[in-house]
DNA sequence: ATGAGGCTTGCCATGGTGGGAAGGTCAAGC
DNA sequence: GCTTGACCTTCCCACCATGGCAAGCCTCAT
């Protein structure tokens, strides 16, 4: 997404409402460090600048950064970020895309939770049966050394 | 943990029991990329060597692979491994620090979790005020955007 | 002896983020 | 006008765990 290279002075960037990385970090939640890296990596546009080189940026790109900032919260990668924002620009999208990909997100945060749930219930099923005190013997080594008679799962 | 690097003959090997990278990793379901990258952060034993520089692995080593395999299924970083490879080791070990990693594992664990549970939540709570037709309106977008008068989470 | 398949090292990539160095710029106070 | 400190710039490196690829040996069975 190229955009004009926009060069005003500092004074003429503020008289027009423009920001600077700062700012716009502050304004987001997203870190002067990630605005340059998702410039870099296309998920935001190339940014105006002054005749310095400071970057500059409008409301619409603050609102752009919140919304990935709400969707990296959301646990969705840069990669579907990718596709929430092109639905988003597309003002005339259909939203069953952006259903799709939101509960296919959610079931990858199901598998994913699933999978964690067992490992924590076999932990503290080996806790649970470890003394904790200075014996030596412990399930939770055995298990892992693949000793023990009975494995969790 | 340093060892001396044997040289033995790759028939002499085979007759001492011992096992080439690729028979480690079917053994023990680490990859031979892996173990050689455990090797290199000191995570395995260096390895014997055969004359032609071909790794050596006795018995002891693929229980430690297995070990190690069976930590990492259980969500354990390398460093948390290290630690409970360390008192695996020791024989003389107390098991209560072991119980402490492994409880401290399942606590994170638990955080991550409700984290993820939290995001899904909200994600299919969002799905299922989406009619998912043609139409734009969407309250996915609109919770990502900040538009929506009612967030979510 | 030839070929297949295993082994070696080394470099690059992933994803998302942080850290730091070296240098330019801006604004405020003196 | 000059200093100072806060901000900005680019560039490179690191994490963690893993995979891939390439060029070049080695071994073994045919």
């Amino acid at each position: 997404m190229p955009r004009p290279t926009l060069r005003p002075e500092a004074a003429d960037a503020r008289a027009q409402g423009l920001h600077t990385i700062g700012e716009a970090a502050l304004a987001s939640a997203v870190t002067a460090k990630m605005i340059r890296h998702y410039e870099s990596i296309g998920l935001m546009p190339t940014a105006g600048r002054t005749f310095a080189g400071y970057r500059l940026y409008a409301e619409s790109d603050l609102h752009r950064l919140r919304f990935i900032k709400r969707a990296r919260t959301l646990g969705f990668s840069i990669k579907e970020i990718e596709q929430l924002l092109s639905l988003w620009d597309d003002r005339q999208r259909a939203s069953s895309e952006v259903k799709q990909l939101a509960l296919q997100h959610a079931r990858a945060l199901e598998q994913k939770i699933r999978e964690m749930e067992s490992m924590r219930a076999t932990l503290t099923d080996l806790a649970r049966r470890c003394h904790g005190d200075n014996h030596p013997e412990c399930p939770i080594l055995e298990d892992l050394a693949g000793t023990s008679r009975k494995a969790t799962n």
